[in-house]
DNA sequence: GACGCTACGGAAAAGCTTTTCCTAAGTCAA
DNA sequence: TTGACTTAGGAAAAGCTTTTCCGTAGCGTC
């Protein structure tokens, strides 16, 4: 392991001092242009980085940010935090990746760790949507971003997906298609998204003078086998087989798809499907493809860097909540052309 | 944004120097009891968190890595570099995440960052086992790690998953079961790990004095389109149907299991299936639930993460690849009791 | 030549912590 | 009472950088 090349080394090298390289290479004060050429080019060949943790004590500011997550192996960290470090990372900030893990113990350490590391601010992320994170933000003393998260902290900023608005696009979609009479098949009740993206498909039938079928708006897990039993239960149900079907995510779509094959449907012909989330690894490989709203993870998260780096250069940013548009990716569940 | 106490606001308070704040805090020197457990309290009472920063100056010890990842979005990613977070901060070392994304422009940029910030060493991951970093570990002065990548340089250090033990032991499972006609189908054979698959398949069967059925061993695209190929080629081949299957991936297991079963086969009974990954939402989705080769790699990151430590420690480390045992994820495609 | 102004670079201070060296006070033994 | 030793705490230096203040030299003008 190698030392460094520090500033000292520069101005013993240069013969110079060391305030003399300091000027030269930031062009502040007054150093002439040679013996400013001379400096620099010695830096160059020592390969002298500057220090900077040294910089940041000076400074006061880090240019490093945490991320807490409550769910690093959740599927939807992957865009929340890739959107995050990119947004970050492009303007000169590093990112911390911290796993709370459901764990307060773990998460007043890692609150510890970064808090004596100074970190300019703190992006908290979990697994749902309506999480409540237990933390008292203002005890932090730095700015605080909430992605995919919610806080009951007076003046939190929380960055979610627009799940109302998303379903009420691919409703709307399938209502342009032509669709009339449209289930709904959702998660876990006691989840918040499910009950936005009911009211979002709600919102759309009602604008259209249409009503939900009955017993067409169903419940269960998010999971490929409830897809299949809803499925089972709309093609047994009295009302008729509904000619579209949102459904809460892509597992339950794919379970749908496949217990509507299966049960002899066609799809998109006799029924057409919208789901939620492009999970790509379960919407692309659905039969048939799916059309899914994208909550834009990513996206998400790169306006969660963006606000917290807003935050830190004390600019004035609105707190509460703010949905980030989704975006509907078609595919040939919906039975419009394939635009993907 | 408040500022923080610093040593300077503690000493004032407590009507003591600041040397004697630090030792009263360290337990180094000689300070009173009484002193002590006053300046302690006020300390305490203040909400003091030493300045890691100035600490980290002082000691010539960041007690912060980085991880560079070459795959942000890629879903290997998340147990790794998960596996790597819970093991470095359970060591008191915090993790910068930073995103390469196959742009040398920005991996210089990331490094360039994190030598700054004095971090104590790098582990940098990929996309695929057989990726070739391309960066010269030497000119960085500090210990690097290979996490799901490999290296030319001399002396790397590389920790890899262990494709070729993993598929001996699916295939020494089936055959344990009284399999006889095994098939492989994997995924491109431009991977390496599809190739170590293979090896490890045959290596099995040779040892039990069996040998692939003829026009057995097929390769196509990690997808669920190139397992339902491969199942109707197996189906129609002239060589008869093989009483079990190796799939590469989770995901052309899915599409084995899907064209088998449109094809009339009953699973396990007249054909058992193992797969490879344990990707949860692929594997419990299936129909039957896959058993499958789980990598590990939460296991690998942990492994890549202490690994660094030592290196960092100055603990003598030997260089080369490593390859993290795998586990047999038992479930019903294979035949034998569900122990899941 | 004297005075004033500007460019230039060095020394010192500052940011925050830890460690070392020094000094004073207290205690004990002769 | 004196000398030796130990405890206790403060001042200064160190880690690395940036910024401010000061002094000197050079140049131009009167």
């Amino acid at each position: 392991m190698r030392t460094p090349v520090t500033i000292r080394n520069v101005a013993t090298e240069a013969g110079v001092s060391i305030s003399t390289v300091s000027k030269a290479l930031n062009g502040t004060g007054h150093i002439g242009a040679k013996t400013r050429e001379h400096v620099i080019a010695v830096a160059n060949r020592l390969g002298f980085r500057p220090n900077d943790l040294a910089q940041s004590l000076h400074r006061g500011r880090s240019f490093s940010v945490g991320i807490l997550s409550n769910d690093i192996y959740g599927r939807f960290t992957l865009p929340i935090v890739g959107g995050i470090e990119e947004a970050l990372s492009d303007n000169r900030v590093s990112v911390f990746l911290c796993n709370a893990a459901d764990d307060l113990e773990r998460q007043k350490r890692h609150l510890d760790a970064l808090l004596a590391k100074r970190i300019d601010g703190l992006i908290l992320t979990a697994r749902r949507t309506d999480y409540l994170a237990p933390l008292d933000i203002a005890a932090l003393g730095i700015p605080v971003v909430h992605a995919y998260a919610q806080s009951a902290a007076p003046g939190a900023i929380c960055i979610l997906p627009d799940d109302e608005g998303g379903a009420y696009d691919a409703t709307r979609h399938l209502i342009a298609l032509g669709r009339k009479r449209i289930a709904h098949v959702g998660g876990p009740q006691s989840f918040e998204a499910t009950r936005l993206r009911q009211a979002g498909y709600r919102a759309a039938l009602k604008e259209a003078g249409l009503a939900p079928p009955p017993d067409s708006e169903l419940f269960g897990a998010w999971s490929e086998e409830w897809g299949r039993d809803a499925a089972r239960r709309l093609i047994d149900g009295k009302a008729g087989l509904p000619d579209a079907i949102v459904c809460g995510s892509d597992q339950i779509a794919r379970g749908m798809a496949d217990g509507l094959r299966e049960g002899g449907i066609d799809m998109p012909g006799q029924t057409a499907l919208v789901s939620f989330d492009n999970w790509d690894v379960i919407a692309a490989a659905t039969r048939p493809a799916l059309t899914t709203v994208d909550p834009n993870l990513k996206e998400l998260g790169a306006q969660a860097g963006l606000t917290l780096l807003s935050l830190i250069e004390g600019k004035d940013v609105k707190p509460g909540i703010r949905r980030v548009p989704s975006k509907l990716i078609i595919r040939r569940s919906c039975g419009s052309p394939d635009r993907s």
